[in-house]
DNA sequence: CTAGGTGCAAAGCATTTGCATGGGT
DNA sequence: ACCCATGCAAATGCTTTGCACCTAG
């Protein structure tokens, strides 16, 4: 993602807060630059950590009292990997509807999108009765093929 | 489901104890029964009351330790919905590729398969240079259409 | 000014685990 | 008999919260 992009995203984050009359505190602002400076997805222990290298007085409380309000405002999403611990994806406000796939030996993710598999999808969703608000696909698989090309770098 | 494939459903799970020669004790088989014997989603807590209604002697600890038990055999799939718990769904065993659809007003949950998203699903993997291992996918929406029908029972 | 925000530490809560006892095989 | 499985209760680890102080607006 451009760095435009994301600069305009930590906007819409500000503008979010603003419209809810929540303050710009420096806090907030260290965990939205930290945010939105990474297309990774990251735990709220590793953004405490990250947050923390911009602004030493970043507490875990709050960046767990922050997390809300970045789901809440559309631009991130909550993911769960079955850990024990949550997963957070910063690439929901540019492809709301992309999905994951995660190498079950190495847990590399890769992030794709398919307009046939929305449209099948809303199709569905329609003759069950029920209108689509969002939805998530995960595909678990081995990365056979990118281990023969020496592209899976962890444990493959 | 029938009960004739409930009950073979539990007697694969007791053959996979017995595979791995691990002990079919009481517990164990309370367990058994109270998951094989229900079609619906349920929580570990559910399913440590639902199991003490059979056999007393069933604790906490043991229906913990036989959850794992249970998804590794792959008649039963840990769910998660974004709740602090998680959930697990005994209808893996007929019907390995089904999806859910989630209302998320009433939380009513929906089951569904489509032959044209899996066929999708296999393309992508493969193009990625992934083996296809397992999906999950998780649509959340709203009931309109049922509630106008009166078919949805809760809180829409 | 002043209500909302913060850090700290304690609390919560689902899940896991150590240990002594019990029961399949 | 052997030793895996169990119950109990304590421990774990992520996340939440109460409280007194602080600070953005």
């Amino acid at each position: 993602m451009s760095v435009a992009s994301k600069t305009s995203t930590k906007k819409r984050f500000l503008q979010f807060l603003a419209h809810k009359k929540l303050r710009i505190t420096s806090q907030r602002q260290a965990i939205a630059d930290t945010v939105f400076d990474t297309d990774e997805h990251f735990t709220a222990e590793q953004l405490l950590e990250w947050s923390r290298g911009r602004d030493k007085s970043v507490s875990r409380a709050t960046v767990y009292r922050t997390l809300p309000l970045l789901t809440e405002s559309g631009l991130v999403r909550e993911m769960d990997f079955g850990k024990d611990y949550k997963f957070y994806d910063p690439n929901y406000a540019e492809h709301p509807n992309h999905n994951h796939l995660i190498c079950q030996d190495c847990e590399k993710i890769v992030e794709f999108e398919s307009e046939k598999i929305e449209r099948i999808e809303n199709e569905i969703t329609h003759k069950l009765g029920f209108s689509l608000k969002s939805q998530r696909l995960q595909i678990t698989g081995t990365c056979e093929e990118l281990k023969k090309l020496g592209a899976c770098k962890k444990k493959c």
